[in-house]
DNA sequence: TAGGCGTGGTC
DNA sequence: TGACCAAGCCT
């Protein structure tokens, strides 16, 4: 099953295909994986106490600031009994500092529970974890995976991004929570699931980060959809926080030699009178193909071709991305009604807002002067 | 289910 | 320099 189709059939269950994913990731993270101080050496066992601690300091929490709190916890409280005989103001105390307080009052009760009712002993299935005071999904899964070696697949932050960037799944977060669930999955190696998911969060932590990734470094380059369509960091898609909601549209750029195509804008509206390239409209959830039918017909003209990447752009009341198509018409080749040739050389003297700035200048490769 | 919960780092 | 983000959970 390819990435596309996976995609479409969302209301399907999505087979783990038969890929060399989960080997490429496992022969990455056996030259590439961090040492971490709650981490096992290969082939030692892993303390299920050390995956549960550090998992719940963890959460929203950067590992520089997590690794000394781990250290004085560990040297304090060697196991889950000592944390569960240790009073809540001492563990308070050492967890000050660190935030979300809660999670530390989650902690000592857990402590304490898995003391009391499970003679010390973590529960070793998902659900038995998910019982627990301060393990939610992802940390179940996650100490199932990691400690127990359960074939699951904990999703976080990190392989939230990485999944979504590799099928490039449109679907915004957080409701694609559930198919990203299921790609995931398609990541687990027959053995060594706590081994995958560790590699791709230090893929997401390392290679796969939100912004400027290292795709030429990443054991899955090859592989991703959103690379391939040069819009990696575009993902994962989320709604916007309130200012508006994305539109997408698609911009043509059209060259007759040292001459653009232009239009001007309706005098009423959005940018009002300006002078824009052609494009098609810009609505929330534009489909790219259908985008792409809106391009100008023009007779002599090569075929329109993608320029990798998005322009993306911050109206008042709503975001916008663009995709650019660039075409080039042979010599007299006339404009379509309402629309001008313009030498490219003076477009500083046009009306361009600076949205069709970046448009102009993702499309013939220059730098977006006065533009931002 | 959307909001609240802490802090430090990045651009 | 004000968002945005970082191995989420709880209500």
């Amino acid at each position: 099953m390819s990435p596309k189709s996976a995609l479409k059939a969302t209301s399907e269950p999505v087979l783990p295909e038969t890929s060399l994913r989960p080997t490429l990731l496992l022969q990455w993270y056996d030259r590439h994986r961090r040492r971490l101080p709650w981490r096992a050496v290969p082939g030692e066992a892993s303390d299920p106490y050390r995956v549960w601690l550090s998992e719940i300091m963890l959460q929203q929490t950067t590992v520089k600031a997590v690794g000394p709190y781990f250290e004085k916890f560990i040297a304090r409280w060697p196991d889950v009994t000592a944390l569960g005989r240790a009073s809540l103001d001492d563990v308070l105390r050492m967890w000050a500092g660190l935030g979300y307080y809660s999670r530390a009052r989650n902690l000592h009760t857990c402590a304490v529970a898995v003391t009391r009712d499970h003679g010390g002993v973590f529960p070793n299935t998902e659900e038995g974890l998910r019982a627990l005071p301060g393990i939610g999904p992802y940390t179940a899964a996650a100490i199932a995976a990691i400690a127990f070696d359960r074939r699951t697949m904990p999703v976080d932050g990190n392989i939230e991004r990485v999944v979504s960037r590799l099928f490039a799944v449109e679907e915004e977060l957080p409701q694609a929570k559930p198919l990203i669930q299921q790609l995931a999955a398609t990541l687990l190696a027959e053995s060594r699931s706590g081994d995958s998911a560790q590699a791709l969060m230090d893929l997401g932590a390392s290679i796969c980060t939100p912004k400027k990734p290292a795709c030429s470094l990443c054991p899955l380059h090859e592989d991703c959809t959103a690379r391939a369509r040069g819009i990696q960091q575009s993902f994962p898609r989320k709604a916007p926080k309130k200012n508006g909601t994305l539109r997408r549209g698609a911009a043509f750029v059209a060259t007759r030699g040292d001459e653009l195509l232009v239009r001007s804008r309706a005098e009423k509206g959005l940018l009002g009178g300006m002078t824009e390239v052609p494009g098609s409209d810009w609505l929330a959830g534009q489909d790219d193909a259908r985008a792409r039918q809106q391009a100008p017909e023009l007779k002599g003209l090569s075929r329109w071709q993608r320029k990798l990447g998005v322009v993306t752009h911050v109206f008042t009341h709503f975001p916008l991305e663009l995709v650019v198509y660039t075409a080039k018409a042979q010599a007299r080749t006339r404009a379509p009604e309402g629309m001008r040739w313009v030498p490219i050389a003076t477009l500083a003297d046009e009306a361009l807002p600076n949205v069709m700035r970046k448009v102009i200048a993702h499309a013939l490769g220059l730098s977006p002067a006065a533009s931002s």
